[in-house]
DNA sequence: CTGAAAGCGCTAACAA
DNA sequence: TTGTTAGCGCTTTCAG
């Protein structure tokens, strides 16, 4: 491989005029920039963005660390992050944590290691992690999850209103026996879609509260609905906390041939990619899950710019798509 | 940030000593060792990934470019490459072309500029991002896609046959006039599934091959769905060539009340998600995708292990799963 | 077994 | 406007 040194030597010029040349610096003379651009196409240079990193001391990359590359709501979210990020001049590095808390604090540690510009995260809930990342210069926004015992930008939806309409919504239609499928503790989303429900049950439910508490995978989510359906009084209506355990609920229904909505109401959390389309179609509390994305990326390109302004915390709000799941 | 060098002062060292000991260096002082490891704790110390990159003139990371981030087709086959990566010590940089010749070659354009150790790549058509990677020196594998006019490190699944197949599928179903709907012309998938279908109406089918080509989007499948039924002789069954499409052209049969399987017969390539639990169930060609993407992976170890090898080639085949959009 | 020193490829002061 | 020079932080010979 080439190095400016190589390219100088063949244009005749420095080094430094090469790297001005490149970097379009508008001191330097027509003839010379012909004459640096000839030779880099011969030489087929290409800059060492290594070196120039290590010289700037600063990189061009983000680190978006989500806990599931699987999910769709996830890959949705990155979208809005990249399109923001490519704009901005920025790459994306993509790390997908598994929701295990080991992982995240790998990932964690080699963007810094990496000197990543910035970092997106949405936490699978290691303390750990978030202290190595508040602990260091960083910028870093939280997304989707709140960052566990920090103060930095967030931005999230409006879990624990979106889970009460939800559940609201399904005691309105005359369920009664309604029950929660949630996901881990010290998740912020699993906890606060639970506190949304628990709120709904205690003030106009006709019966107590049932919680069941599981992975955000579709496999928990059936096993959690076999659970549900196994007890002694099974519910007749469920509210899950994310869209793949409520993929994983209705197909635990769909082979039971529980009859849903008749003999069991459901609304999921999240929008499910094409809900409509399924049987029945699922009632889901949407989230604007793009622009979710979009929103984390414009407050980290503000957090590089001025480090020391005060964090921010945007809420959006999440919307409920009444469909054939919930209505009795 | 601390640098080795306070690392050493503060540890009564030199930083080669340090360096030793970080790199997990066999030859040192078990004295020094402590000393040295007491002092990156103190000082919080957090090597720099960049510098080493280089020093050492080799980095990490890989680049992993795929054509759809919203594709769970290519997520699934990500998470593949991920196993592999993390076990093997790379971190991956996941690269979303949207099926953008020109993001394409933006991507490639910073892999090699990153130095990143190894580039996979599901190619969305472009030449000129091919021949880029193929005249730089950095290893390359193919994966899904053929990398256009080039001979690298592939893995693919046997796209014609699993198309023959499918069309034949609904053949036999009863289905006469069968068409196709298929992605853009240069991108390998598109066009061998394409030769499958072809191949199989010619060999057997009561009636002319009717084809239509648009990007491997929803909306692609959707409009070309609708494009097929207000066609004088709209066709009987329709093979499409992936996931996506297919559930675009089953919302396009949704919304205009076209029964499926009845009046109309589906197949799609590439799993779908829930695929069991749409109405009606699709049939699909599923793929190894996990699979494609571990092999992938480790011929780029192998590849960066012994770059001279001649380039493997291999082949996974694909399955039908016979649900009911196909039964007629 | 340890340290001194060179240099990976680039950019940014500083001189000219 | 251009060139010279000094590092960015690390690893790796080469001496000792």
């Amino acid at each position: 491989m080439p190095t400016i040194y190589d390219v100088a030597r063949e244009a005749g010029v420095s080094a430094a005029t090469v790297s001005r040349v490149l970097n379009g610096a508008t001191t330097v003379d027509p003839a010379m920039v012909a004459r640096v651009l000839t030779a880099v196409r011969e030489l087929g240079y290409r800059p060492n963005a290594v070196a120039r990193n290590l010289r700037r001391s600063r990189t061009t990359l983000w680190a978006v660390i989500i806990s599931d590359i699987g999910n769709p709501f996830f890959t949705a979210m990155v979208r809005g992050i990249e399109d923001v990020a490519q704009r901005e001049g920025y790459s994306v590095v993509l790390c997908n944590s598994d929701e295990d808390p080991v992982k995240e604090e790998t990932y964690v540690a080699a963007a810094l290691s990496e000197q990543m510009a910035g970092v997106i995260i949405s936490s699978s809930g290691s303390v750990k992690a978030a202290k190595t990342l508040t602990g260091s210069p960083v910028p870093v926004v939280a997304v989707d999850r709140e960052l566990p015992r920090a103060v930095v930008d967030t931005v999230v939806v409006d879990n624990e209103a979106g889970a009460r309409t939800a559940t609201e919504h399904l005691l309105a239609a005359g369920y009664r026996r309604v029950a929660c499928i949630t996901g881990p503790e010290g998740v912020s989303t699993a906890d606060l879609r639970l506190r949304g429900y628990t709120e709904a049950m205690r003030s106009s439910a006709p019966a107590e509260p049932v919680i069941v508490r599981t992975d955000f995978r579709e496999q928990g989510g059936y096993d959690a609905m076999a659970s549900l359906l196994s007890s002694p009084e099974p519910p007749d209506a469920v509210f899950v906390a994310n869209n793949l355990m409520t993929v994983g609920a209705l197909r635990c229904l769909a082979e039971r041939e529980v009859a849903v909505p008749g003999r069991m109401g459901l609304v999921g959390f999240d929008e499910i990619p094409w809900a409509d389309l399924v049987h029945p179609s699922l009632t889901t509390v949407t989230q604007p899950t793009y622009e979710l994305g979009r929103t984390a990326a414009r407050l980290l390109v503000d957090r590089i710019a001025t480090p020391a302004a005060k964090p921010a915390r945007i809420v959006l709000s999440a919307e409920l798509h009444p469909r054939r799941s919930s209505s009795r």
